[in-house]
DNA sequence: CCTCCACTGACACGAGTGTTTCAGTAATGC
DNA sequence: GCATTACTGAAACACTCGTGTCAGTGGAGG
């Protein structure tokens, strides 16, 4: 139960972190951006590590509801990659990649588990998205565990280069 | 042309990164552990900037090594995810996704470019590999940014999830 | 009115940061 | 022998860090 005051703190450190990295912020100048001070941070999320943690939350927030929205059947892996190659995206994109880079290196803290955990919500909604007599036999998982590896690769590769057209092209296959 | 004392201590900080992450290193910890002073470090690298620097062209000379090695072509692809999954370079890739997180969130600094370099690296390597017909082809760039794809994001749920056989007989598709 | 409570400002504390200054030491080249 | 060079130690500087302390606000409920 966040007061008002916390979720629209929480809301405007989020955009902060969108543009500005979450693995190497700090208190004051982020207090700063949005109009607050570290003494109402602290106040309001215990710690840096707690508004750590509530920010990583928002951020698989905005993750669960793509996946909520994707729906099912054919088509998955092409609507998925449209979503992940819309430009609007990327801020988002780039913040998950630190976030699991970071639960790799560090596995203590407010991030851990984070990596395992995107797997395992990916990889559900591919198998939901499989015909009901592959969904469980072993070329099933390695069939989604493969469509999942693409997507990310080339999540990689689009993040790195900008290079739309020529992923996409190896998107579609 | 670096001294044999600097080459020495690069070492023993490129191993204590492996194991601690480059991302957050800082000097004291570092020098302490490697038997050095932070005045010492500064004295052979100038600043932070520039061990770090020095860090990831260490990193990035066992990457080129690989390819270099990894020869040409059938069986590229199943020949780098052997190496891509040997646990003993478990520390390194981790490394290597840390920088590569790292220079698209702060595309300024001693980062700056790493993530675009080696994936243009890695699509040289494939395209070597492929035959002499293909190998020009817009068909043949979607595909080695396909096979390129298909490895990074599986060593991305392969360093998340550990489970070895699933992201194999993925690889193998 | 008066109390309670969510929230906020100013400031200091102790620790850690990269870097600099000044002082050496040990070995090498002439 | 002597000067030059490569390296090292101790201490300090000017920060920034997360966090704690103490004192307030302002408004809502009794």
């Amino acid at each position: 139960m966040p007061s008002a005051r916390e979720t629209e703190l929480l809301e405007a450190a989020y955009r902060y972190v969108l543009t500005h990295g979450l693995a190497d912020v700090s208190l004051r100048p982020l207090a700063a951006a949005i109009g607050s001070s570290t003494r109402v941070l602290l106040y309001l999320f215990g710690s840096k590590e707690g508004l750590v943690k509530a920010l990583l939350a928002r951020a698989r927030a905005d993750e669960l509801a793509l996946l909520g929205d994707i729906g099912t059947g054919p088509g998955v892996v092409a609507r998925l990659w449209e979503w992940l190659s819309a430009p609007a995206h990327r801020p988002l994109l780039t913040l998950w990649l630190e976030a699991y880079a970071r639960s790799l290196v560090e596995p203590d803290g407010p991030w851990a588990g984070f990596a395992r955990a995107t797997v395992e919500d990916w990889l559900e909604v591919l198998r939901a998205a499989q015909p009901r007599d592959v969904r469980d036999t072993d070329a099933g998982l390695a069939a989604r565990t493969r469509e999942l590896a693409l997507l990310r690769g080339a999540l990689l590769d689009l993040l790195a280069t900008g290079e739309a057209e020529r992923v996409l092209s190896a998107v579609r296959g």
